[in-house]
DNA sequence: TGCGTTTTGTTCTCACGTTCACAAACTCCT
DNA sequence: AGGAGTTTGTGAACGTGAGAACAAAACGCA
């Protein structure tokens, strides 16, 4: 389920304030979905809330992690290492949750030159040399939209199985490999439509105001 | 819908192929989606089809646009001008459909002195007179989670109504206000546990070869 | 003009996810 | 110990969205 990260860091958000025990009304007012979408969610993983009572924190926490699969640590490879992903490399969010960036990769050569946050960036065409010395199990894609499928293919080639996507692009992967896409003009485009939707809403509700003003004075 | 984004992301794709006309099954097959749930989703804007022949790809790329909004520009705030605002206030890809970077916003002073892009950064606390100055349909927030909730407020309170929301923080916002949140770390712990599951598959599989041999020379 | 072909627009069915509602279970207090 | 009060876990209704199937419409060709 996509929830699971979402109880997860409102777990974690109460454990720092101290909080040891919540019951399923509290986490879900914290992530702003049902209680009983939240309890049929945490029922899948096991029965590992207690009635009258609510559900230890910090287990929770530890048995969404296992489920995740945070208790172990995941090497990410970022491929282009431009605007993006400068900002991707010197990210320190990605560490605290089980997340290490293991490689660095441009097709650039004088990308090749620097490092980021004290991991050098290797050529593209090194990929399956970076994988032999270190291994990866997520790569990251912030090339421009038209290197993305080729870059998906090499790594694909190179046995990766799971792609975080930035590029515009659709990319298409082999069965038995996930792909997921952050689209921020998606994003952006989604917002303008309901802005769109308001501005259009408030014409209508001062039309209709004029048209009631029309028929007072008619 | 959110679809509609992609649709005309594949449609733009189309028209710089020099293709005029696509049907319902050839853009479905663009977008990887069911050729009737794309027909309907055009349906619900009108009927900007023809049968027997297909959709008019310059004519069907405009009404989309028009109904997302994008025939206008929307001019766009962008607030926490760090690693992943400095990006932002980079990235061209911005401009390409309608969204035009009108303010960069940081709390820090010594932010406040560069400009990137051609646009000066300023200092939040002038959040009023910068909007005084440009207007500003969609904010954008880059600043850490802890400070994301009191930028929220504030930009509600001068008058935006649509946020798109970077930091890893459940935003609360009136009622009438859109947001939209980008969470990274989400998106890799999905992949993470699909990638985990598909370990255990692969543990269970390797499992039952042995048993099966086990069977076998038993 | 009339028939066959193509493709849209729409209806119908189904499956999934969400929500309600309640019984079972646990705690606390008397 | 027993009852009152809470809170989980889950069965059943509900609504929404997806996919299949088909009728209506346009085109081409004879
Ligand atoms: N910058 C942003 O804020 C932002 C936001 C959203 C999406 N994006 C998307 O992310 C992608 C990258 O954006 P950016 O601004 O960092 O672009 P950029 O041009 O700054 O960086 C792209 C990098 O990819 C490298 N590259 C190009 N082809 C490559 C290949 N075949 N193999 C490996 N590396 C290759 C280039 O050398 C360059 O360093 C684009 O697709 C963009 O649409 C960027
Ligand atoms: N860097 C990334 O690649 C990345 C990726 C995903 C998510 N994020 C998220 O984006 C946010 C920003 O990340 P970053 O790496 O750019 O952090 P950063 O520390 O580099 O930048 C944050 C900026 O916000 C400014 N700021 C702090 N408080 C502010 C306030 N109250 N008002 C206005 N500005 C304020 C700071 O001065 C700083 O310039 C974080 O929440 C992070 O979790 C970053």
């Amino acid at each position: 389920m996509a929830r699971l990260p979402e109880y997860l860091r409102a777990l974690t958000s109460l454990a720092e304030q101290g909080i040891s025990v919540c019951s399923s009304e509290e986490l879900a007012g914290a992530v702003n979905v049902n209680s009983a979408k939240l309890r049929k969610d945490l029922s899948y993983l096991g029965s590992y809330g207690t009635r009258g009572v609510g559900y230890d924190v910090d287990y929770l926490r530890y048995q969404i992690a296992r489920e995740i699969g945070l208790t172990q640590d995941w090497p990410v490879a970022i491929v282009g290492i431009g605007n993006l992903g400068h900002a991707l490399a010197n990210y320190s969010g990605f560490g605290t949750r089980g997340f290490r960036v293991a490689a660095l990769l441009d097709a650039a050569p004088e990308r090749c030159e620097e490092s980021v946050g004290g991991i050098p960036v290797r050529s593209f065409d090194d990929l399956d040399a970076v994988l032999a010395e270190t291994p990866v199990a997520i790569g990251v894609i912030a090339t421009p939209a038209g290197a993305a499928q080729g870059v998906a293919d090499r790594l694909v080639g190179a046995g990766i199985t799971s792609i975080l996507n930035f590029a515009p692009t659709n990319l298409v992967v082999p069965a038995g490999v996930s792909v997921r896409k952050v689209d921020l003009s998606v994003e952006l485009q989604i917002l303008a439509y309901h802005e769109q939707r308001r501005a259009g809403a408030e014409e209508l509700r001062g039309a209709a105001i004029a048209a009631a003003g029309e028929e007072q004075s008619a």
